[in-house]
DNA sequence: GAACTTCATTAAACCGTTAGAATTGCTATT
DNA sequence: AATAGCAATTCTAACGGTTTAATGAAGTTC
């Protein structure tokens, strides 16, 4: 390893004096400036960041928190885009992304101990069990914070407007002539699944009918299974199919429809299916999927700007909501 | 800030005698280290990473090099899948997983660069521009490496059994009657599509056939859209169409079937396709998708195993593919 | 030409931890 | 009683940078 001190001797110069040029300071003349970085380069040197940061303290990496306790991997479509987005934008930066462990070696650590232990300017919580006991201490450090899609209390947080994105797939199958429309939320301890249900229920009352708890069923997942038995127990606690059927995720209006095709029903003649996600493939699904688009790019490059902006003191922490994404209806096969 | 010297001011102690109780050391007395291990929790007590590393080196952490420049993002159900396992299975161990970067603040590093700055135990390749001139710097650098999926030279590599899938595949078809099977190959710049069209030749010459070049067309990339764009080529330069398409991906097969569709043909009747991965949604498109499936969750553990048996030097770099996963083929309705 | 600036350079302290050498105090051995 | 042996503890020097105060040389001003 060359250091500092290897390329001060070969400069015949003090190595404060090569920190200072490496550092571009202008208290080193150009001269020496020229010949010390000709002579970094030439000598294949390359800064330690330990022995930097051991200094300087802030440490240019962003932690990802991505808890696998929820059975969400990071092949979730939304996760994964918004953390491409993310990513991109916070490397442009000049920052490193770096996934928040609970482990060092053998040793075992809290969240917030390992972002006080690896120096972390700001973390971005992607997905957490809500209820993991080292959440809220991390929270509640200090430590710049942002979230996407969760519901933490006082973190900031980046989400879809599921409110409008409801409203948007409840008016279109109105719209379409459906009465009886049923909700497939998605697990309510999700955040999102709440907003969701509970923009069904606004709309369902401001558009003057009357809400029917028999057409609501919650999923037990987000996934394609849960969407299945959902389907089948909704079916079973009402004596007639509704005319439409909104779930809370793409997935799970995919298992629905396998479902009802198993059940011998026709999509969407005999009841209308819409999504909400659009993830890549509902358009080669037979029939293409109805959905609600979420903007994960969009979502990602406004996590990554708010929390950069927390990191650089330039705004406060405003807890809860900071801002609500525009959806969009995307209208395929799955409605009539 | 807690250090080590605050706790010996409280112990009364030298704050050597904490550093080696904090490390569990048998230099010290067992009552000692129980008293210096409650006051260190008690106090919050968090060690720092970059003092720590400043002096024993090997940091605990792996890259991950995850070029965006091929327009594959992390979106990717084989990279992100892959990813995932690998991620649970070296964080278990106590490793920390951190995308490499080509910056640091506003300063520029090629990727060895930054590792040197980092201190990386490892790294693991998913997926990088091949031509990249940063990149050969970094395999023949020393530094542990394996990589997944590409034909990187003298890099340990961890690879799906192509050959076996491609003649699964082709084998199966003909097995239902093919007899003019056309390949859809993928991008050539990657080495699992060369891979597979090799395959694709030697099965067909084997089974005796002639290799008709003009049942072979490259797809420009793996997605849908190339697909597409590919099927029409390939009906374009046959005068009538092939049996089967034996395609090099999931997302060339789902474009080639729209296209098909569009076209008027009918999957599997007049044409049966297969495709390769087995990403998630293939079971439920119209038809569902044969296809060969990759095993994501073996190739990322296999790549762990791999790259930590480097770190810890209990194997050596063999260069080359180390590891052939074994893959399946899924029969569905895209095939008769 | 003395006093004062300015600028480039250096010495030294510091960041928090580890690790090996040196020291202390105690017990066992002869 | 002197000495060796040992465990527990302390001292000290790294690790590789950054930063501040001190130094020295050259230039300016009156």
């Amino acid at each position: 390893m060359v250091t500092i001190y290897d390329i001060a001797k070969r400069a015949g110069c003090a190595s404060s004096t090569v920190s200072k040029a490496l550092n571009n300071s202008n208290q080193v003349s150009k001269k020496r400036k020229e010949e010390i970085l000709a002579l970094a380069k030439e000598m294949g040197y390359v800064p330690n960041s330990n022995a930097r940061l051991l200094k300087t303290k802030n440490s240019w990496s962003i932690g990802i928190l991505f808890s696998e306790d929820l059975n969400i991997g990071l092949e979730h479509h939304f996760f994964s885009g918004v953390l491409q987005e993310f990513k991109a934008y916070v490397e442009a930066l000049g920052y490193e992304v770096t996934f928040v462990s609970k482990k060092v070696g053998a040793q075992s650590l809290t969240y917030l101990e390992w972002c006080k232990y690896k120096n972390i300017d700001g973390v971005l919580i992607l997905t957490v069990d809500v209820d993991d006991v080292n959440l809220k201490e991390l929270t509640e450090s200090g430590i710049p914070i942002v979230t996407v899609d969760n519901g933490l209390i006082n973190v900031p947080t980046i989400i879809s407007d599921n409110f409008q994105g409801t409203r948007m797939a409840l008016e279109y199958l109105m719209l379409k002539g459906a009465k009886h429309i049923a909700h497939i939320a998605g697990p309510l301890r999700s955040f999102s699944a709440t907003e969701r249900l509970q923009g069904y229920k606004e709309t369902i009352e401001k558009s003057g009918f009357m809400v029917d708890d028999n057409l609501i069923v919650e999923a037990y997942n987000y996934d394609y299974n849960s969407g299945k038995n959902a389907l089948l127990q909704l079916v079973k606690q009402n004596k007639k199919l509704p005319d439409a059927i909104y779930a809370a995720s793409d997935d799970i209006a995919l298992g629905a429809i396998i479902a009802l095709k198993e059940l011998g029903y026709k999509v969407p003649n005999d009841v209308s299916v819409i999504g909400f996600d659009n993830i890549e493939l509902t358009r080669y699904t037979s029939p293409s999927l109805t959905t609600v688009s979420q903007n994960k790019m969009m979502i990602g490059t406004e996590a990554a700007k708010h929390l950069i902006a927390l990191i650089n003191e330039e705004t406060n922490i405003a807890p809860g909501i900071v801002k609500r994404v525009p959806v969009e209806l995307i209208i395929r096969e799955s409605t009539k």
